[in-house]
DNA sequence: ACCCTATGTTAATAATATTTAACATTATGT
DNA sequence: ACATAATGTTAAATATTATTAACATAGGGT
């Protein structure tokens, strides 16, 4: 298993709690392809932080509910 | 002036605010250079997730309280 | 068993974020 | 006036993120 960054999200439960969208649909309203969303959901890497304004909006979610950093806070 | 992206953010301001704080002072804390906290400050480019939430760490203030998205909610 | 949809996964490429170095401006202190 | 510290700004290089296409698996419906 490749390694994963320090960010958890629960865009895959969001996902279903939202009439069960498809990461095909979740990816045409962000104008991303569903292969980024699924990279995103198994935290392969840290989407830009637009990326990750623009899904908060769209499940209607501040962006720090979706998203947890779980970093050393040095 | 080049186009900027759509979060704003008042990092500068919140280093004044904690101890006059400089870009160079921040960018070492976070292992940033200080042109890349210039640019975030000037909104040249959106900084990654990760960097997001490492700034919020630092001041103590929930992301979205340091930046906010500016762009239509489609 | 067969089709169809959703998702996982990989490799190569494109786009964007970040670094580095260099030089500029502005304000402050002596 | 001179020196210094903080910041602005640019260009070129590197690192990371996002796209695309291809192929794989798993589950549901018929």
């Amino acid at each position: 298993m490749a390694k994963q960054i320090p960010i958890s999200n629960n865009i895959k439960t969001l996902r279903f709690l939202n009439d069960e969208m498809t990461q095909q649909e979740l990816a045409e309203k962000l104008g991303l392809t569903r292969q980024t969303i699924a990279a995103i959901e198994q935290r392969k890497y840290s989407p830009s932080l637009e990326i990750a304004f623009r899904i908060a909006n769209i499940f209607k979610k501040p962006l720090d509910e979706i998203f947890v950093y779980e970093g050393r806070d040095d």
